[in-house]
DNA sequence: GCATTAACCACAG
DNA sequence: CTGTGGTTAATGC
């Protein structure tokens, strides 16, 4: 049976006073995905609230026309927070894209630990805002960027705040890729591979290697 | 008009 | 799942 007191990890429990670990123990349950298992599923009811204690997840939403990923998260970090607060009802799900640990926190719980925390619950507010502050620069962007643009503050995302790397093992197909960027997969395609043509990145089968910061920098921000 | 951008379709590895 | 060609529509010199 897993124990909070004895978790390591840097995660909702670290700002709480140790006597409130032996509770947060009785009501959080620790469970392992595989790369493509559903976390939790736009229209499920929800009680609780999850946290991403290890791994890569995608939040995604079905639109009228297709479906939208909306972010790409990293551990650690809480995942649909704002689905589990307002309403019982996911908004949006929750996709592993590598294998991750996610602890589920009973949603009664969480909200006494609110309630009764306020560096808790300002920890929480902190992030949030963050979160917010960056979905809006996304969604301007992504409404008066072009493609190159996108694709190319995508990577550059990607490489700054989930891999720190200049080479990872790229996570998404091009066509969730599309997806997450607003367009069709056969312009991804066609961008990603004229990218490699003017050596800009680099692909080995699922490894991307950004060869020209400089340029993928120049076509991000012109849009 | 002509060029550019990007979507949609189809078909092939 | 990916790459590419053909076609079409919208937008901008």
């Amino acid at each position: 049976m897993f124990k909070c007191d004895q978790c390591s990890e840097r995660c909702i429990a670290s700002n709480l006073p140790r006597q409130l670990l032996d509770d947060l123990g009785k009501n959080i349950a620790q469970i392992e995905f595989k790369k493509g298992d559903n976390i939790f599923r736009e229209g499920a009811l929800s009680q609780s609230v999850a946290f991403l204690k290890c791994g890569i997840v995608k939040l995604h939403l079905h639109g009228p026309v297709k479906e939208k990923i909306l972010r790409i998260v990293k551990a650690p970090t809480y995942i649909g927070l704002p689905t589990s607060i307002s309403d019982n009802i996911n908004h949006f799900s929750a996709t592993a894209i590598i294998d991750t640990t996610v602890c589920f926190i009973d949603l009664h719980q969480f909200r006494e630990f609110i309630y009764n925390n306020g560096k808790f619950a300002y920890d929480i507010m902190v992030e949030m805002c963050e979160n917010e502050l960056l979905d809006y620069q996304r969604y301007t962007n992504q409404s008066q960027k072009q493609l190159p643009g996108m694709i190319a503050e995508t990577i550059l995302c990607l490489s700054d705040r989930i891999f720190n790397s200049n080479r990872f093992n790229f996570p998404l197909t091009q066509s969730e890729l599309g997806d997450l960027v607003g367009t069709s997969r056969e312009s991804v395609s066609r961008i990603l591979s004229d990218f490699s043509q003017n050596k800009i990145i680099a692909f080995n089968g699922k490894e991307l290697n950004i060869l020209n910061r400089d340029v993928l920098e120049e076509i991000s921000a012109k849009g």
